[in-house]
DNA sequence: ATACTAAACGGACCACGGTCCGCTTTCTAT
DNA sequence: ATAGAAAGCGGACCGTGGTCCGTTTAGTAT
């Protein structure tokens, strides 16, 4: 469903599978300019499937064949800063990259992860409410487990538990919803999850 | 939009507003049977407003015009369970209830939430699942400010965001996916909450 | 009883995500 | 160049949540 490498490997250019036919390659091109534009214009949120089909030019079902679905749709948007991101923290330099101690780096990651949100929030947002499943998701998947493997460094019983505890403190909806309806300053939500990973993981 | 009051006062019958006209009550009688009767035999994801209007031999009109939105619908068939939790960790025993120690309420609290999800977990789901904002809900709000003025009787920083985060980790969605989609047991999540709690409110 | 009003009703209607399937285009083998 | 196969295409179609509005009905005032 998603031809996008969550990471990819080389190309700058998101490649579709291996012989691709032209009109395909076309069609996604138009699709995702269309989207792209419709997503400044109006905003994730109002991004119909009807609308952007139109505007590419370009059958209903075609849409769906490339994207499997609205969320699908929106991932592909995503997945170049979400690779970004995801490099910062597997190979960048500390605190979020390895090197520093555990509880750094989750501190680092929590705060990546919010100012990533807020950057992305509506798209992030429309990614996540398909008919199924927002958890088992590539990215969400890699971040999960690289909070997993923090987590058993720093000797926290049940790590996957925990880290999907964790991971819901992160949950995009929530922290848009925090934001946007109440208030809540970035800056107080980067502190408290720095408290509470400071807290959790803190030596007896 | 929600005629029910989270916490009834006194009468074992819900009762809608003020001087409700007795077709109106008639009506709404007919529906709640009715879903209940669907959601036994078919479970609540599949409950279509349609059918339920067509079960009940009323109008999909009076269905919306009754509950506002499916939504509203699952969160009145789930009031009286609700209202029961919620009694439990207000007036309750401890250590659920007041007389425990904020932590020990808090755990407490989170393993009542568990089971409680565990038990009514595809309602919960359907009731958050609305167009919109499944966190500015009666009792999702009731449970929160609980969980944040047991976090300010133990001295965390801003209570209110920490207790959004922890709300987090009881999220009927993530936890329903843990059990049934990666066969986590209750007992895991419930110690990993323990945990959690725990450490975080541990003294220095 | 009658007339009046506001609430409630019902089902046609809409928007949107997603599916289906007969037709078209591209690629490949000859 | 040509033919056959497979991938792709498009838009009619469906199910579902939610809205609208002309009609009906319960309560009330006389």
């Amino acid at each position: 469903m998603f031809f996008v490498s969550s990471i990819p490997l080389q190309p700058d250019v998101p490649l579709g599978p291996p012989h691709e036919r032209s009109d395909a390659a076309r069609n996604r091109e138009r699709l995702l300019c269309a989207a792209r534009e419709l997503v400044d214009e109006f905003g994730a949120e109002s991004l119909t499937m009807d609308a952007l089909a139109c505007k590419a030019n370009v059958g209903k079902g075609t849409v769906f064949r490339r994207f499997g679905s609205r969320a699908g749709l929106m991932m592909t948007l995503l997945s170049d800063s979400e690779s970004e991101f995801q490099r910062g923290f597997m190979f960048g330099p500390p605190p979020l990259g390895p090197g520093a101690p555990p509880a750094e780096r989750l501190v680092a990651f929590g705060e990546g992860r919010i100012y990533f949100v807020l950057e992305n929030g509506e798209l992030l947002k429309a990614a996540g409410s398909s008919a199924h499943n927002r958890f088992d998701v590539p990215a969400t998947i890699l971040a999960h487990r690289h909070i997993e493997l923090l987590l058993r460094e720093a000797g926290v019983g049940d790590p996957w538990v925990m880290a999907m505890s964790l991971m819901a403190a992160l949950d995009p909806e929530r922290i848009v919803n925090d934001v946007r309806v109440h208030g809540i300053s970035p800056k107080r939500l980067t502190d408290s999850w720095s408290e509470l990973v400071t807290r959790l993981l803190r030596a007896v």
